[in-house]
DNA sequence: TCGCAAAAGTTCTTTTTTGCAACTAAAATG
DNA sequence: CATTTTAGTTGCAAAAAAGAACTTTTGCGA
């Protein structure tokens, strides 16, 4: 994927989903996380299995977004490394929001491979979901969803 | 997509993917979500500008995995429309998160088209990101990613 | 109740993307 | 300096997506 759409509604979710909505992708930025941050070609090639022009399509379009950085392995040398950028690194609550959501969902079996925990003490970090400014938990009942900009009025207008 | 794949480190994300990691998923659940959770066929046709046989596919696999509900438009009748089920409402962090991200990293341009809003109040919502159980709010780099299956471990040394 | 238009898919064809394997060139290593 | 690693390219077959036309129902309104 990765190319640029032009939904008829744009949004947030839509832009982001120009990168964000493959599979591949998504799959990197995994890889990265769990691995530190720091990856390099020939390993996530072979982690995930994923063919080698695939990978170096989508790292490229990580590269352009600055999600991820490609940056010497060490200090003046030729070969190099992928690194997570601070954009990439806050892309975790949001992976860690879709694996909570899966092992929610998965009833029986722990589809949970690794956890995220505070680099202090150890605790275990999540995602409390959606909440109000001063933290009130929120379900999806509680929620609506209200168009912002004239489009998006006009949009719900003409393709309900 | 929307192919069952089978990644050589399984985990919540990953499963998650096999149905998430899918750009048309994705804005069908985006749509059905800012038009209340209902929508029928045609309609997210025209509005996603998607092809016909791909948005088949896509509610197919939706309907299977029980995120999506295909029912009666009104008691009794045969036509059909698609609704959100609960586990698909609870992808709405996750969307919401995902918005967040692009909003947070796009200076200037205001991308985003729509709000989300408590019902009750019309408080803003938002996701705040990962945090421990007592609700403290970590970044990125507060947090680490441990490997909590043997799998996971193997993969981590293997694959470095 | 008949006819017509809309709704919800299917089917078919063309174009784009993948996946795979083999190949290449530069860089590190012994 | 020869050999391996690394990090890609390239070319081709297979799969998936885009687009348009075609089919069935179904819900109306006259």
């Amino acid at each position: 994927m990765a190319t640029k759409k032009t939904s008829k509604l744009e949004c947030a979710v839509a832009h982001a989903l120009d990168v964000l909505g493959d599979y591949w992708t998504m799959m990197i930025l995994r890889d990265l996380m769990i691995f530190g941050g720091t990856r390099r070609f020939d390993s996530l090639c072979e982690g995930l299995d994923i063919s080698r022009n695939i990978l170096t399509e989508r790292l490229r379009v990580l590269v352009e977004k600055e999600i991820v950085r490609k940056v010497p392995i060490t200090e003046g040398a030729r070969r190099m490394e992928y690194k997570l950028s601070r954009k990439g690194w806050e892309l975790m609550p949001t992976l860690l929001s879709i694996g909570q959501w899966c092992a929610r969902w998965s009833e029986g079996s722990d589809v949970e491979a690794y956890q995220y925990i505070e680099r202090e003490t150890g605790e275990l970090v999540f995602v409390p979901g959606a909440t109000t400014k001063n933290g009130k938990p929120l379900g999806p009942a509680d929620i609506k969803l209200i168009p912002k900009t004239q489009e998006a009025k006009e949009y719900l207008e003409k393709y309900r």
